[in-house]
DNA sequence: CGCGAAGTATACAGACTTGTCTACCTGGTT
DNA sequence: AACCAGGTAGACAAGTCTGTATACTTCGCG
């Protein structure tokens, strides 16, 4: 570490740009402009443009899952963690959340939409992510759910209601639709 | 129209392709080759790849339009509508729809991602698209629903269950998504 | 003091991109 | 019979992309 890590410097420059871009739309060039850092360093720490994507997928899903989890920590009861989970999902939309970037969808789902193979690294990368939110939903509602059909109907429930706000913010610019899916969520 | 028309035969190969691979993954010679047509013919049909693009858009807004409206024809019913919807998306997720192509999430929601610049022509022609879902479902369920609130909030929930499923089964791999999102909707 | 890791700056190779241009072919209409 | 819109084939211009190479600088540590 010298001053600032210029590995980091360069994911966190990359992962703004790939996210409000898209990741073939944004060049190498454009990245080392944009971070001040020069083309021999990226190479030193990356092998290749592939390695630097693949670094900033597994940099979003850390940076996004921390703070998802900071912002969902109660599990007192099931109603208290729908209402944290869709009211986290709120603030993210309407950019009151400075450390996820300015909201542009889901950066996974945005990503996997680049790459046709389904054996590709980088889609693989984006699957798992969804694996860790569900697992995370999972590990919250067990204890408040004892019967294993209603956990898993629930925990399909917030997984379709969250993909579906998180889009309908991103594409149709309804920037309620996470309160929306908060008060159907909360029906059961 | 000579034997096949060559315009539409451009469009057909490139909207396949763009929906597949994503639209800065494909090139214009891979679609040269693809459909079999020379660049010239490309260029006398089209002023840019932009303008082939645009093209795409339009004629995938059709036909899903053509193929949603119907599958989703009989509106006797609340309940009746809402079955068609979602057993019409459970069809397409599952590749029983061969007019929609091998199923790769919605076409919109990806390409929009491609397209920073809410200014841009790609991405309002996604949201237009969107509009177009929104009201044929006001359309159709307006004259079953006669209060106001009560039609919007369920307009809400269904094209928040749609982008939740279709989502849910393009970056997650759950194919049974559809159903689920039926039997939630089906609850009100 | 000197070494080596990490950095800058930039030229360059080689492949690929969009779009233009020339030269030629084909089939229907007047 | 002659014309011409619409087609093929492919060379080419001009630019962009990733990744490599060269030459020089800076800084911490033994």
């Amino acid at each position: 570490m010298k001053q600032i890590d210029k590995r980091q410097q360069l994911v966190n420059t990359a992962l703004k740009l790939f996210y409000k871009k898209g990741i073939h739309a944004v060049g190498i060039n454009e990245i080392l402009v944009e971070s001040g850092v020069a083309k021999k360093t990226l190479y030193h720490h990356f092998t290749s443009k592939e390695a630097l994507i693949q670094a900033c997928i597994a940099e979003r899903d850390h940076s996004f899952m921390t703070w998802f989890i900071q912002k969902c920590n109660d599990n007192s009861s099931t109603e208290i963690f729908i209402k944290q989970v869709f009211d986290a999902l709120d603030e993210w939309i309407n950019d009151k959340s400075v450390e996820l970037g300015s909201f542009s969808g889901c950066f996974f789902v945005n990503s996997a939409a680049e790459y046709s193979d389904h054996q590709n690294e980088i889609k693989k990368l984006c699957l798992q992510h969804k694996t860790h939110i569900k697992h995370f939903f999972e590990q919250q509602l067990e204890p408040l759910i004892p019967d294993k059909n209603q956990l898993n109907s629930l925990v399909g429930l917030l997984l379709l209601l969250k993909e579906g706000c998180i889009n309908c913010a991103h594409v149709m610019g309804d920037k309620q639709s996470a309160l929306k899916a908060k008060a159907l969520a909360l029906v059961f």
